[in-house]
DNA sequence: CCGAGGATGTAGGGTCGCTACATGATTGAC
DNA sequence: GTCAATCATGTAGCGACCCTACATCCTCGG
């Protein structure tokens, strides 16, 4: 295979006619210049300059040579460019992983402002748990991830994964309507309800065992709204963190505070070798705007009809 | 400017889809690849690989620089393969420089055979005496010289230039139909004849003041010819090779062997530099064919009508 | 839990390419 | 005609680079 430096050497001849005048072009000695002409003579046996006077001239082979090398040059030249657009550019494909809430709140306002904001850029969304979602993302399954972090039952980050703080969401008692209790709680006196909670294996599952040690929850359903479901039907109780709150509760629950308020970390995290990558960027700035989004509907709601 | 090297590596990673694979198909070692794309990447500042289990996996950028790279080396293939076609190819522009009566007896059929053959050559003719003629050989205004060389006043080679004999061209003295002159003489018997020679610095006229000290010719004319014309006209005589003489004599003059006969070398030399190229081979044949068949032609004719 | 398979660091040696200088060749000017 | 300027090209030496060998780390499968 032909060296790129002796084509450009011959191209440089072949362009100032002078070894001199390449050389400078080049920036480097006429003798460089001479020596890569020599050795590309040598490796394509083939005369590619022949003395004249006291410069030198291309033969035809050279000049024939010295076309293709601009067309190499240029090939590369265009790789180069092709390279350094992608690399302001938001292409190629974003899979997400987000938890289940997430991708009912957070993911479908985001991806769709990506899309329209990106028409090269094509989107995937995978539903998991915050440990397979951090796992996905270090095996490079995914490209980013949205994870709840909640602090009782903190995840692990591996090395080489950066990630950012969306926001804080807090989480509420929800109680039939009739329910004994006051409009605030703490955790410790709810020892004794019965709960409804999620799937074992869950973390919001892992989180309630984990701040109630000994509850053993009844019922295990995967979507809060079932959850509610079950509530306004008196069988139990539920903690639902507000960013899983449907806009409209059903009726026959009521809304109770916990001090201090349950509350996780809702976090984006990313490959730390992918974070110069502009489509994660743009996509963690969609979710930031998602979750503000999100956070400002239901101040909006809190103010309009206080729950 | 991308080393060509790396894109190599990336490309082969790209096809063989581990580093081991690709090391074997660049026959270097795994480590090697590795360094290379460690130095791409470094060079590009863009992320090209990514870990994935224990093998790896090109990222967007790496693809698309793999598919740009693919591109790059057919480029430089292409080149290649053109530069291997120009070896075996008559191409080109070939510039012939001869003596005045080559140009008249060889050139024309010569230069017609290898435009018949050789479509892509295309061809110049330049007519100077030999000294003149390996001056812009040895410069390189022209790539093919055909020379005729006397053995009293010989051509000097200079280094780099090749030759070979076509032949020897032998000359006869021409005399006027009356004149008192046996059917074969010597050199020696003809110091008092009234000389028609070439014009003065012409070979041939060096060649004849060479073999005939003390000669002054009286008629300088360039063309064979008009000397004819002129013995014709009984003012002289001349020496006249054989090759420059016409098919047909004029009528008022005879022929004279001179014993020895008085011959040059008619030779075709280019550079050395330039030996293996093609069209110079190619020319060589057609003027060595030429050659022949003006050789025939005489012969024919002295069979038919003996001059 | 351990072994196989794969990628990637590190040290060393060999090659390659460049620079500096000298040489050869040619041109133009005085 | 001679001399100086210009340009290409050899040679020696030095530095950079690249590859190999080996060790290490990580992952997957039993």
């Amino acid at each position: 295979m032909i060296d790129l430096g002796r084509l450009r050497a011959l191209h440089a001849v072949a362009s100032y006619k002078t070894v001199l005048a390449a050389g400078e072009a080049l920036h480097c000695t006429p003798s460089a210049v001479s020596q890569q002409l020599a050795k590309l003579e040598r490796e394509t046996g083939t005369t590619l300059v022949e003395k004249d006077g006291r410069g030198l001239r291309l033969t035809e082979a050279g000049r024939l040579l010295a076309q293709h090398a601009e067309r190499v040059m240029a090939t590369v030249d265009e790789a180069e460019a092709a390279l350094a657009a992608h690399r302001d550019t938001v292409v190629g494909r974003l899979t997400v992983v987000a938890f289940a809430t997430a991708c009912r709140a957070l993911l479908p306002w985001a991806l769709h402002k990506l899309a329209a904001e990106h028409p090269q850029l094509s989107t995937g969304l995978i539903e998991a748990n915050p440990h397979e979602g951090l796992e996905a993302l270090h095996r490079g399954h995914v490209d980013l991830a949205v994870l709840d972090d909640w602090p009782e039952v903190a995840l692990r980050y591996p090395p080489g994964i950066a990630h950012v703080e969306l926001g804080w969401d807090v989480a509420d008692l929800i109680v039939p309507s009739g329910h004994a209790t006051a409009g605030t709680t703490t955790l410790a006196q709810l020892g004794s309800e019965r709960w409804i909670s999620a799937k074992a294996g869950d973390i919001c599952h892992e989180w309630l065992v984990r701040v109630l040690p000994g509850v053993q929850p009844d019922f295990h359903v995967g979507e809060f709204e079932t959850q509610l479901t079950l509530i306004a039907a008196g069988l139990g109780v539920a903690i639902i963190p507000r960013l899983a709150r449907p806009p409209q509760l059903p009726t026959g629950v009521r809304i109770v505070a916990i001090n201090p308020a349950p509350r996780r970390r809702v976090v984006v995290a990313w490959r730390e070798a992918a974070a110069a990558r502009p489509a994660i960027k743009a996509a963690e700035r969609a979710l930031r705007e998602s979750w503000d989004q999100a956070s400002a509907a239901r101040a909006s709601r809190t103010v309009n009809a206080p729950a």
